[in-house]
DNA sequence: GTCTATACACAGATAGAC
DNA sequence: GTCTATCTGTGTATAGAC
């Protein structure tokens, strides 16, 4: 799959899944009108991103925040109660969106091979277009309330046992060789997130998201496919 | 090399060169007493990489600090003259040691197959003896001043090259496959670094530094070995 | 050299007008 | 729903005693 078709597949599923992502979190929201919902928490969540992962969570102060988003102190608060609060459902928001399309796509594919080589496309695409969430979420996972914490490192966790069962399925289907596929799975995780995380490196570099998973989809299959196939 | 041999390396070298690299920032240090200096500021340094690796040095108060290191405000404020010139040394501080150990240790190797295990192996046990270091250096490259960011991407990618070049000399002496080394140093990067940032996951798997630099370096041959070497 | 006490700025959060 | 004005706690940093 190319980037730009992964790009359609994902507007797609956002429209569709607005709704529930965007008002996930609408029992905490003060603000009665929809509208006025989806138009300014949008807004705040951008601007939290551009703020943040530039400077810091933590360093960013609501003062920052509400000149750029345009909205009042005031204004602010009636979508969030607090600072940790507006963290958190923003972590959540990336999360499910990230989780349901990854789940999605894999499903697509049959065979081990293809599963992996699709595994890790789809996860690159989507760091690749939501590149600002995956920085912040991996950046500042470690302000988040405790229970939130673990919440992080079970999404980690779970992305990881992804590649392990796919490379568990190919061993037993004869195509992958043995080994230690936990240990092949965190090292996969690595690299992906190398991609998200040194974005500025790979952009200078004229890397594009296509080259760079045909790259580590070679690397992969040279380490992981039995010799004949 | 195993770890042990490497750990006896670290602490020779620290021994010898602990009066430049402690000292380096003396300038910027009112206290006169060296003995002073030598036992405070590396109580202070540990400290500080304690607090903000747990929740970063931006939050880290210098209350905490005050508190955690056993000197008062007033004290710690005669070892630098702000939060902001702290984090300074400590970036400092740190990359000395590394490079200078890393290229000690490579320059001993002659043969590329072998400059580049033991490259990634030093880097390995390195973060693994200073992980704390590391791991701070990582987290908290954007709370840097425009002029100290510029020297911690310089010293990334400087690291980086190191890789790319054994590579290339590999390639020219026939041992390793072409391709694009400066993609592939890259990703042995991240593989490296991961180690580091992910400390807690490797720790509940019962993954030593060892067994990780064995796999790693299996996956890396797998890759760049031409084959019949 | 190290302490205690304090200055001063600025953070997060809310009350109440519109 | 959104604004402005303000409360209160906490941050960095220093002055001056010992």
């Amino acid at each position: 799959m190319k980037y730009n078709e992964f790009l359609k597949i994902l507007s797609a599923f956002k429209e569709e899944f607005s709704r529930e992502s965007l008002f996930e979190n609408r029992d905490k929201i003060r603000v009665k009108k929809d509208s006025s919902v989806t138009k300014n928490l949008e807004r705040i969540f951008d601007t939290t991103l551009v703020i943040s992962n530039k400077k810091g969570f933590q360093a960013m102060t609501m003062r920052d925040l509400s000149r750029e988003a345009g909205l009042s102190m005031g204004a602010l608060y009636s979508y969030f109660s607090s600072k940790e609060v507006l963290l958190t459902m923003l972590q959540h928001h990336g999360r499910s969106i990230t989780k349901n399309i990854l789940e999605r796509q894999i499903k697509i594919e049959k065979e081990p091979a293809d599963k992996l080589i699709t595994a890790i496309k789809i996860h690159l695409y989507l760091s690749e277009a939501m590149q600002p969430w995956f920085y912040f979420s991996y950046m500042e996972a470690r302000n988040l309330s405790e229970q939130e914490q673990t919440r992080a490192i079970e999404s980690e966790l779970y992305t990881e046992r992804i590649f392990e069962e796919i490379l568990q399925e190919g061993e037993i289907a004869g195509v992958f060789q043995s080994g230690n596929h936990q240990l092949t799975a965190g090292i996969i995780k690595a690299m992906l997130q190398d991609w998200y995380l040194k974005r500025w490196k790979y952009a200078k570099r004229n890397i594009s998201v296509e080259r760079y998973a045909e790259y580590l989809t070679g690397m992969i299959e040279a380490f992981c496919l039995s010799p004949g196939n």
